[in-house]
DNA sequence: GCTCAATACGAACGGTGTTAGAGAAACCGA
DNA sequence: TCGGTTTCTCTAACACCGTTCGTATTGAGC
């Protein structure tokens, strides 16, 4: 096997330094809320020094923004994994769900992605471009099915949204709140099929 | 007309402080975000040091807590004022209106007493109270529509949510999404008019 | 071996909420 | 009207925060 040269080693050990901190910064924010992460502490954890850790990200916004993009492509991914059936109800279910588990499963990223409460934190254009990419290949999958006015769209994230914000403030790990998916698409499902007859695909 | 006790009129100052105090932050809150809120910038728009604050509220969150309430109290005041027409769906329309409308008027106030990002803020008891108080005025006036089963509770106030969190972030102010709780109430009346039959009542 | 960029560090700056203690002002009972 | 007491307000300070500066150390490239 081939030695990289050394500039890609160098630019590797970056790499995983930064990866390192994220790792560190998504525990603390998990365990003690997102609005608690310190950089001394962060910087702590990893055997650093404060000010080292500017050697990595330009800021703590930017060590945010960072964190945003990671919330955004694992969004993505779990999107991109949720299989196609090709039945309206299912798919809509199904897209719910994964939207609502993956707020849910991690209140402190939730609240870093869609509550967006850090003073002064914008996510850079390219972290904001990771998520849109997510929320069209939803709407592009609502497209698919027939749904495709706006109205229509907005009732189906407002459901999403309000019911993983229930959901997180409620009953944070529970189930209690996954048969409410359920209900929640049958009732959206049930409004739309009037005004839109849903296109039902073959299966992939 | 009778003078009033000296005991009294040092009360009456002490309360005329607190909420003079309780209204430059409102003010700052709504401009520069919830979190901006600086004791220091707060006691200088009142004409005071910051630890003399400490002679009206026990600590920042105190103040937070005193907001809070006073938002509880609007809250339970405008669902009181919202009038029963005795026809399930305009009440039902009416209550969800009043809900979304509360928090849109307001974003700061929303992410006060719904977002809850404040870390280490949590409303007092007595505090709390009078949220539940409107929440519970709120489930009352669904009882007497018939709604009474938790998972269509759940729904709707998931929808109420939902939607005032969309308004919020994407069009706070416009009158886009008024017409969104017109559709989701739409939606909600006949999931529910499926299940349960709705009562009618007389117009009081 | 020298050069230069990257990394790590301690010290410090201006900001935060909060506390301590001193001083002044206002109210109370006599 | 006079002490005594309570209430308010201030300055100074503490510990923490994100961040910057200047310096020392490291290690790769010529």
């Amino acid at each position: 096997m081939l030695e990289k040269p050394i500039r890609d080693r160098k630019a590797e050990r970056h790499a995983a330094t930064r990866a390192e901190i994220l790792d560190a910064a998504w525990e603390v924010v998990r365990s003690e809320g997102l609005a608690a992460l310190s950089l001394r502490d962060l910087a702590g954890k990893v055997g650093m020094q404060a000010p080292s850790l500017y050697s990595y990200f330009d800021s703590k916004h930017a060590i945010y923004d960072a964190m945003f993009a990671q919330g955004a492509r694992a969004y993505l991914e779990q999107v991109r994994a949720t299989p196609l059936t090709g039945d309206p109800l299912t798919d809509l279910r199904a897209a719910v769900r994964c939207f609502v588990r993956f707020c849910s499963e991690d209140p402190a990223r939730y609240q870093l992605m869609f509550q967006r409460t850090i003073p002064g934190f914008e996510p850079s254009p390219e972290t904001f471009a990771i998520a849109i990419e997510g929320l069209e290949l939803l709407e592009r999958r609502l497209a698919e099915l027939g749904v495709t006015d706006a109205r229509s769209i907005d009732l189906f994230t407002a459901l999403g949204t309000g019911i993983a914000a229930q959901q997180i403030s409620n009953d944070p790990g529970g189930d209690r709140w996954t048969r409410l998916v359920d209900d929640a698409v049958d009732m959206f499902f049930e409004h739309v099929t009037k005004h839109l007859p849903l296109t039902r695909r073959d299966p992939t």
